[in-house]
DNA sequence: CTCCAGGCATATT
DNA sequence: AATATGCATGGA
């Protein structure tokens, strides 16, 4: 099934390929193939024309992959990003991100593949992130269709199969350390110990508690799953979320060639800046 | 070879 | 409360 959305403040490439988001991949044709709950997408934009392909195999893909509704949430497509840049102009640093790459958003993903896949985010790089993650759903995971080259694709496993899984099994991801976290935190989702549910009702301070409670996630992580995986651009007071992008991400300033690492920065001010609204 | 990558748990001060 | 260290892995 397709669907086209005009978009406006939107760069579809920025967004996908800045590190908030492991399961797409650039095809030669400008287009990018993802799973996305299941559900095999190719998404391409042309100017202000966002056109999506979904390919969603029952039994696999969640339904909701085939509503118009599904995707605007999911690339935040509901959101006035000119309001938002308006206010993020009158921070230097801020302007300088905004104005490097002013078409990132904040995808709305889900949130058990979400907390997963920042766990392996820990002390690793992205393309390594990719890889794991992939080869995490083409080992336990449901096939979901192929992409544009042919190849099949993996929807990310659900949480009973991971959590079902032995150490030894884990092997093949070369996931190093983080096997006993992946596992634990699967086990913790599969038991229903913790779930989307149970932070609908949590101020993001709490959430972020509870988070941070798991084995395996830090601050960084925590803050990361708040932001990409429960929707909250309010767990950090803005004086940290400064600091953070001026210290941590840009201490000799803003680099000049570097989408990635001006993509993380920019998520991160997006989520300081959004308390302010 | 060393260093680092979207950190974290743990021990030590 | 702050700071130091080890950790699997693979690419630069």
């Amino acid at each position: 099934m397709k669907i086209e959305f005009t978009v406006k403040d939107f760069d579809l490439g920025a967004t996908l390929m800045c590190g908030q988001a492991f399961r797409w991949t650039e095809e030669c044709d400008g287009s990018y193939d993802g799973v996305v709950r299941g559900a095999v997408v190719s998404a391409k934009q042309d100017g202000d024309t966002l056109s999506l392909d979904i390919s969603a195999k029952s039994g696999v893909a969640a339904e909701e992959t085939l509503t118009e509704d599904f995707w605007r949430n999911y690339f935040a497509l509901d959101i006035d990003y000119t309001k938002l840049h308006d206010q993020y102009r009158r921070n230097p640093v801020l302007r300088d991100c905004v104005d490097f790459s002013p078409g990132i958003r904040v995808l709305r993903q889900d949130f058990y593949e979400t907390f997963i896949s920042f766990i392996i985010s820990q002390n690793n790089n992205i393309t390594r992130i990719r890889s794991i993650v992939k080869k995490l759903s083409e080992l336990f995971g449901k096939e979901a269709g192929e992409g544009a080259d042919g190849r099949k694709l993996y929807a990310f496993p659900d949480a009973e199969s991971l959590a079902a899984q032995t150490d030894d099994a884990l092997a093949p991801l070369r996931a190093g350390y983080r096997v006993p976290s992946i596992l634990g935190g699967a086990k913790l989702i599969a038991g229903n110990e913790i779930s989307e549910e149970m932070f609908s009702g949590l101020s993001t301070a709490d959430a972020r508690k509870k988070l941070l409670g798991v084995y395996g996630v830090g601050p960084k992580i925590a803050d990361c799953v708040l932001l990409f995986g429960l929707g909250r651009f309010e767990s950090f007071p803005i004086d940290v979320w400064v600091k953070r992008a001026m210290t941590e991400l840009f201490p000799d300033g803003l680099p000049e060639c570097a989408v990635p690492t001006a993509g993380i920065a920019q998520q991160y001010i997006f989520h300081y800046m959004r308390t302010r609204i």
